[in-house]
DNA sequence: ATGATAGATTGACGGATGTCGATGTGACGA
DNA sequence: TCGTCACATCGACATCCGTCAATCTATCAT
């Protein structure tokens, strides 16, 4: 895959011309399939109803997942497990228990998520 | 605190209070799935690179996709299907041509997603 | 009309994903 | 020590998704 012109890893840069493109410069492959991963971690509703009672409450244990999701405890399990591969939550053990929670530096950008109206 | 369709830009808003939550309250079903719905569209590096080099470009015409992302004319087709359907581009067809533009209104919420960095 | 072109649709295939029962792994309490 | 509880992992299954060749539809040029 070729890339003709020289647009490597080129930053976002605010442009405040006139008829300013939305985004400076197309992403790269490696941009594209990070941002992939991180949204396919939120297409699921199961995944975004847990993000919204962990955003909610600031801190959620496992066992409080299990009945208002209304799924199995393996399929709870399995859900937080890619959420926090996708870098959006963290599980803190304490004891038999985990208290998961948005992670540090991630609030806003789960606000965002959470809160994406047709605007 | 309601939360007013501030999502003009993903800013850090210092939670200085104590135990604020990050949500006034958990998301429903409904918007759940739909939600979901538009995160799945989002969950490709394909379209999300189509998706990037529409922004950067205002418009592309769907022969113009074939080569940058080195797929063949129906997957490209039906990438543009997901992104239409899930309303965050418009296709213009002119005679032969269908060109394809972000969805007015949607700017801000494309610009969002393309440049989610960890902030 | 005829042929050429841009794009959509169909059908098929392999791989990924959501789900749950069964089982494994630690941690707590009696 | 033994049993229980919270959670992780495994195995299996059905479904969904990305991809492309083949084909269909609409539009333009001649």
């Amino acid at each position: 895959m070729k890339d003709p012109k020289g647009n490597s890893d080129v930053e976002l840069t605010e442009q405040i011309d006139c008829c300013a493109p939305l985004t400076a410069a197309p992403i790269d492959d490696a941009a594209a399939a990070e941002l992939a991963r991180t949204y396919a971690a939120l297409a699921d509703p199961v995944r975004l109803k847990m993000l919204s009672l962990i955003a909610a409450s600031g801190e959620v244990c496992s066992c409080d997942f299990v009945e208002p999701l209304a799924k199995s405890q393996p399929t709870v399990s399995h859900h937080t497990r890619i959420l926090a591969e996708a870098g959006l939550i963290d599980g803190d053990k304490r004891g038999r228990w985990v208290h998961w929670r948005v992670r540090s530096g991630r609030e806003g950008f789960v606000r965002g998520v959470l809160g994406a109206g047709p605007a």
